[in-house]
DNA sequence: CCGCGCCTATTTATACTATAATTCGAGACA
DNA sequence: TGTCTCGAATTATAGTATAAATAGGCGCGG
């Protein structure tokens, strides 16, 4: 989990704040965006605070800064959707079913291949952390802990334990899916994460069975995206303001 | 594909310049970075210049900056490793079996996943562009295509298929990853993409079967995997400097 | 001798002013 | 209607100055 520099000076501030606006919507791409000079204004700091945050945010993929045409947000396609910064940025987008199955159908491609590798690869220290997450869980389950934060460190614990740094950098994502999901979850009730299929998946790593730590992985994962998609088919009473992602019905604004 | 704007302006140019120093190695989180100050002095452009440089690569994790301290290079673990141009950069760095291990482990948990979205998911145009891509790599067979471009074609169309943006945003990744690759099969010879497989890849996501178009990528994945892994074991000729990452081994520097 | 507090120096952070460069849009001319 | 030129809008770059954060060293007291 990466440390968050928000906030400690302005230009960091800036970004925070802007980074927020871009991606829950209140700025989009077919919106006008402030100059440099009026943010300057809008948000104060000087004209070389508002130029380094702008800066940041076009490396993160979020805006676009030409002469003339000003400072542009950039379609969501050219966002850098895996940066820890821009995940995080997603929990303040309104909540959207279609986005919960987006973030659930990338940790379907992830998870049961992070179980797969870290049955090959994990140490001990590994395995030790992965049971921390677990009886986290379980002291959730008596109120003794984080609901979210419990699950959340189970499933960074894995993909920490696969040694390799492309699966550890997707913690922030995961962690971002993990607190969505819980909204989606809240709403509906009766639909915990099921601790015995987590235990079941550390057990298989434990005993250095890749093939069936990826299958119980692929099995709870598979679960929530069904639970997902019966709530997109209206199946759960779900209103239909939450089926839909921001940008894939900006007419709706 | 992400437009590179990289040497357009001064700003841009400093940060594709540095950005391929830290990751290729020259600059690391374990030795000293110069300072602003001295930035300005090596690279030229102004003060104003250089802040907004590194501010950028702060944006994407390479770099840090304290009063007093100065700027460092931050340990590979802070890395933005998603980063489209993280990721390009990765190709200046030294070969490394390891390295392209892990970039194919990445390929192992998404790929396979991304046929599977895009049996059910994809689009008349979507199954126009994979089939394009292979198309690509039969012309290329025969001299009349590169190689390595019609390959990325085809997977990253099959991203693009699955209509999801994050499996859409790995179009990077996987570009890396098959060019760092690309590298190793020219290495050993007698190993070209196998168009009969990626062809079947095709077939099942036309047919619309999701659970054998992940099966039948995974399948080619596994298959670089243990090649991989063979030549990591040694089995493949291959010199041992090409074995380990430039982090793992800082003492061998 | 060790720990704590204070001061100084180092480097980034912020502000400000000014000019240069890019590029879009409008108007004029052929 | 199309092309070219010019002016304006906005970012890009340069430079100067001060403020703020903070590391390190020194001195004093227990």
């Amino acid at each position: 989990m990466r440390e968050v520099r928000g906030g400690t000076n302005l230009t960091y501030g800036l970004v925070e704040t802007l980074g927020q606006s871009i991606v829950s919507g209140e700025y989009s791409s077919d919106r006008k965006f402030p100059t440099e000079s009026e943010l300057s204004q809008i948000y104060g700091g000087s004209h070389s605070i508002t130029r380094e945050a702008v800066k940041m945010l076009t490396a993160k993929g979020l805006l676009r800064a030409r002469p003339r045409q000003g400072t542009a947000v950039e379609p969501e396609s050219q966002w850098n959707l895996f940066d820890p910064d821009v995940l995080r940025w997603h929990l303040e987008r309104k909540f959207s079913l279609k986005l919960l199955l987006h973030f659930t159908e990338m940790r379907l491609g992830v998870e049961p291949n992070a179980a797969y590798l870290a049955a090959r690869n994990a140490s001990a220290e590994g395995i030790a952390e992965i049971r921390h997450g677990l009886q986290r869980m379980k002291n959730a389950e008596g109120g003794h802990d984080d609901t979210v934060s419990a699950d959340v460190a189970f499933h960074v614990a894995i993909l920490k334990a696969t040694g390799n740094p492309f699966y550890r950098r997707l913690d922030e994502m995961v962690n971002t899916a993990l607190r969505i999901s819980i909204r989606f979850t809240n709403m509906i009730k009766g639909h915990e994460a099921d601790i015995g299929a987590h235990e079941a998946v550390l057990d298989a790593i434990v005993a250095r069975d890749p093939e069936r730590a990826f299958a119980l992985m692929q099995t709870i994962i598979r679960d929530v995206i069904e639970l997902i998609e019966s709530g997109i088919a209206g199946k759960l009473g779900i209103k239909g303001a939450w089926l839909s992602d921001q940008e894939a019905n900006p007419a709706g604004k």
